[in-house]
DNA sequence: TATTGTTATACTCTATAACTATA
DNA sequence: TATAGTTATAGAGTATAACAATA
């Protein structure tokens, strides 16, 4: 067992990561300034469509989501209530249905995305590209080789 | 409002980084390879007060861990209960009391904090040196950054 | 009157279990 | 009999509100 005191002090990191997201309401306040009226999860919904870029069905929505399939049901549900979404049957295979963004909820996604990015790029601005460059490279791997240990393991 | 490519591309890999580790379970393996039987609130509570290096007042533990203080309360009673820390009187402010270590709390952490560092050290193993004493600067910069900018908005 | 902490309650997010319909 | 999705329920984690004790 390596014990590299720069892991170490990795770790309280990225527990302090998701605590000022948390904390601060980024999530809320863009949301907000977007005039949008969805909650946490359902946002991640639109979010995983619209990066996808067209429609997907339940099951791979809860997959890119890294949750389960009744979760996003419930989101679904509510995200189509509002207009945001709608489903619609998969020609390949009547028992799925396809959810596809509206156009208030790609609109809405767009907007959101916006604040959040220029909410970061406000608290980053005194970044230099590379540096930018190198932490978008180095987390990205590290959440990979992470994605594959989890993977790994045994349920 | 900058839209750097670069940074839209960081975002969805901070999203990604909480989602594996939940997924994971990565706390609930090594609390239970460490043989603790407590959940991660109050474990959070418990490294906390490891990382201070002595007792904290209920207060601080909350500031600390970027949650509220009745949050901290019902955790440091169910770990005073399970004998793992326990209140003594604050000698400067007879309204406080401080938490405090016990020996058992202690020797849960360490070993809790070594389960962690090993899983993160498996997943890393092909990491240098280099990439990841940048990855540390760099996430401990933007976690910085971060922090600034949510204790500059107004409530 | 402000601050420290506690108790009681409520809300958000996600999981598990049981079921229906189609393959 | 296996798979896609849904409904209903349960649990973990954290917040807000109201209160007590001390400063």
């Amino acid at each position: 067992m390596s014990d590299d005191p720069v892991l170490a002090a990795l770790l309280p990191r990225i527990t302090q990561l998701s605590a000022v997201l948390s904390r601060g309401r980024v999530v809320e306040r863009a949301v907000a300034a977007a005039g949008i009226d969805v909650d946490r999860p359902a946002l991640s919904v639109l979010i995983t469509l619209q990066t996808a870029g067209g429609p997907l069905r339940v099951g791979e929505i809860a997959t890119r989501m890294q949750v389960v399939g009744p979760h996003v049901t419930r989101q679904v549900n509510e995200l189509e209530r509002r207009g945001l979404v709608h489903r619609v049957a998969d020609p390949a295979d009547q028992r799925a249905r396809l959810v596809e963004l509206a156009p208030g909820g790609a609109d809405a996604v767009g907007r959101y995305l916006r604040e959040v990015l220029g909410w970061f790029s406000g608290a980053m601005a005194g970044w230099s590209e590379q540096d930018r460059t190198d932490l978008a490279r180095l987390l990205g791997r590290m959440v990979d080789d992470l994605t594959a240990q989890v993977d790994d393991e045994p349920t």
